[in-house]
DNA sequence: AACTTTTTTCGACTCTCAGTCGATTTTTTT
DNA sequence: AAAAAAATCGACTGAGAGTCGAAAAAAGTT
């Protein structure tokens, strides 16, 4: 009665493995038991559909991340660079990610967005709390936060998604969100260095 | 040597009224040459893939919406109307669009996928037109038009693309996009009418 | 008209892949 | 040891995209 648990976090690593370096399209389930060495049924015993454990392992790679995010939440940072850091959780783990999902983002679309929903899902409240507690130093001054760190977390999604984001964009999108919560022009200015890589 | 230009055009408006009334996903090349009548080889004279009839039949919906967006630029309404206008060109054709595409993301992923992207190349440019217009005018006044237009047409898509968009995004929308072109608070706030539906 | 060439059409076939299912083996419970 | 439950097997199905060589239709040539 637990042997069931280890073969499903032993497929799951195989699955998260494969689509990050094959592409979610791109990796059949033959290719996932052949790694394995099972058969079709023992896959299908784990799992209802190749697309349930899609959803499971963006779940398990988002717990990691949140998890970074809330150790930053709970540090004493300032609030600009804590609110950047707990966007930044989210980011691609390194090598992981920018592998192949950056690449050909064709055959990773289905993917690519159940990772940002979910994600929106968790980093909405997360940075909520940070601008809420932004407002109450004086730092930022705007109603309205939800809507406003929605926005934010979008144009972040989608600027610095692709790899043809020009120092422009970077600029243009650190004026935008100091404009759109009202802080003090310039301070954010910091981000600049972090994005750039 | 043109009775295949009209076979195209009849497979191009079968592909896209299917496509917008079933989806892309859910429809087959099957499918589609029952609805024409004709075997599979034929529909392979005209089409590599279906990918490629995907891409055509965009490209068809989006000739007519960016003549849309031209008449509006070449008119002489007051450059924040404009502005929104040329943008408005572009939501899908009444029931159109709204059918299916909206309902069952999953289906239509990259046709949606398609559909963005394609767009955000052709309205930038037009976008721009009026920003820098609005610039010279004294309507706005920042550098970094494109930059600019850009990260507002994709919180423009991303925000009123699905169908649960409150009042409080459409006045944070506004907000933002004024305070991003560092327009005259209000200039803008007309928007609400024609965005609330 | 008789032919040749080009364009268009046909549909059976292949290949890939997700998912099913009943049978069998292994493990746990009693 | 027997019964029950959990785990595994792999052949099979069904759907759907794309291929290909052959045939029919249309256009061009003499």
């Amino acid at each position: 009665m637990k042997k069931g648990e280890r073969r499903k976090q032993e497929l799951l690593e195989i699955a998260y493995k494969m689509f990050l370096s094959k592409g979610y399209e791109n990796t059949s389930v033959d290719d996932i038991i052949a790694e394995a060495g099972i058969a079709k049924g023992t896959y299908y015993y784990y799992f209802p559909s190749k697309e349930q454990t899609l959803e499971e392992v963006i779940d398990l790679m988002l717990d990691k991340e949140t998890e970074r995010a809330k150790a930053i939440l709970a540090s004493d940072y300032p609030i600009e660079q804590k609110l950047v850091g707990v966007i930044a959780s989210f980011r691609p783990d390194e090598a992981e990610m920018t592998i192949k999902d950056a690449l050909h983002e064709q055959e990773n679309l289905l993917m690519h967005e159940k990772i940002k929903n979910k994600l929106m899902e968790r980093l909405v409240p997360l940075v909520c709390e940070v601008a809420e507690q932004g407002v109450r130093e004086g730092k930022f001054c705007c109603d309205n936060i939800p809507e406003r760190v929605k926005m934010i977390i979008i144009l972040s999604n989608e600027v610095f998604d692709s790899d043809n984001y020009t120092e422009t964009d970077i600029k243009v999108f650190i004026d935008t969100i100091e404009r759109m919560l009202y802080a003090k022009p310039g301070s954010m200015a910091f981000v600049a260095q972090l994005v750039r890589k």
